[in-house]
DNA sequence: CAACGAATACTCGATTTCGAGTAGTTGAGA
DNA sequence: TCTCAACTACTCGAAATCGAGTATTCGTTG
């Protein structure tokens, strides 16, 4: 697992799109748009002409013509060369058969959920999973008309994918704002009790954390050993 | 959704931690790291001493006190200031309620699956497939024994959406190994006889796309006119 | 008690990333 | 025929990112 020369995964799109022709950058561009490459590789236009750019430096594409067409901007064409044959190959075998962690936003905010007050977390949650509801009903929605017009699932399996994944996060989500509407998951009670001690007596978390036998009782003296600088 | 002045997902842990109590920038790592936050959130110290330092450039936390312990480099000890817990609040609302596209690598590279011969890529899905396996089976060994120590669910829930997350993507990768090597995906007959005529006439794939009837056959036709640009 | 690995607490600067801006060109409708 | 929006094709520089490096101190083991 060597680090890549050019790390981007749009410079992956572009040795992909280069190995099937030559072409310009914008072209590119238009060419993921249409095929819907962009729903699974970031597009920016910056980040396409310095990647491009890169990936010339280190030798894996090559400039075959820049045509200049009446006063507009010249367009440089690259083609590929064999060692960006070999490094698209490469990086395609990685991205396939290596797993690497991948952050989410949503796992970020469920890391700090205690900083909010139960109620107002369900309330966020479900609106993420009505969003989500929209979001997985419009991808079906492409799924359909793709199939209507013939083209077979191999040109979308990675919209599949995606789908699959918003699937189960809107029943993660829905699931836990169930649970913590019921008072369900284990915690809560805590929880709960701690934002209305806040509110009360305006208390800090940090006070309730130090000493939380007093504030909460006997039966949260767990508290007090539990994760490492968690006091 | 107007951007974010710090837009690190560190830097939304960081108001996290100084939510809690005054620290300095390396306590803040470790405190992270104990809470295994640091599976949630990616940290790096480079990019948290520059997001401390860009938090305190725009007034979302400030430093407190230097302190100097014999040699030792200085610590510096910042705290939490109005602005920023409220940047704090509105950040954890977004993440909840606000959900944003994200980008995979696995669905990169499922976006150019066909560039291999159906015959590797059923080897490398399934290679994937058991180090996602190993890796589920490590969460879940972490649960257990987070579980068996009393600290309660609502500590790790963004763990259980990952292992939810994982569990999605293993099946979907197996499934679709199964299927290609099945010959079920749609799409795969031409997929396969494309690789066939590569290998044995030499052909390109660009040629191929540009007249599949005459490589493919009436009833690849289709082929012509779909995906915009695909020809 | 010396020596060596682990932990502490950062620093540095070479890339990378990004989005907004620019400037000409077509085409469709009024 | 005029106009105005959408498209074409990039450019720019400010800000973010990152990982490797540094220098000190603590702990522990032979």
């Amino acid at each position: 697992m060597v680090k890549r020369k050019v790390a981007n995964p749009l410079a992956f799109a572009v040795l992909g799109s280069l190995s099937e022709r030559a072409m310009h950058p914008y072209e590119i561009s238009t060419m993921l748009k249409a095929r819907g490459k962009d729903m699974s590789i970031k597009l920016n236009y910056g980040s396409l002409y310095s990647v491009v750019a890169a990936l010339e430096k280190h030798g894996f594409i090559e400039a075959v013509e820049t045509l200049r067409d009446g006063n507009r901007p010249e367009r440089t064409v690259y083609a590929i060369t064999e060692a960006g044959g070999a490094e698209f190959q490469d990086w395609l075998a990685e991205l396939l058969g290596k797993p690497e962690k991948e952050f989410s936003q949503l796992e970020a905010g469920l890391a700090y959920l205690p900083a909010f007050p139960p109620d107002r977390v369900v309330e966020l949650l479900e609106q993420r999973a009505d969003v989500l509801d929209a979001e997985i009903e419009q991808v079906e929605g492409t799924h359909a008309s793709m199939a209507a017009k013939g083209l077979p699932r191999i040109f979308y399996v990675e919209s599949e994918l995606q789908l699959a994944l918003l699937k189960t996060q809107v029943e993660f989500v829905r699931e836990l704002a169930r649970q913590i509407a019921a008072d369900e998951l284990e915690g809560s009670a805590f929880w709960r009790k701690g934002f209305e001690l806040v509110e009360k007596l305006g208390t800090t978390p940090a006070d309730m954390l130090k000493d939380p036998v007093k504030y909460f009782g006997e039966e949260f003296a767990w508290l007090q050993e539990l994760p490492p600088e968690a006091k």
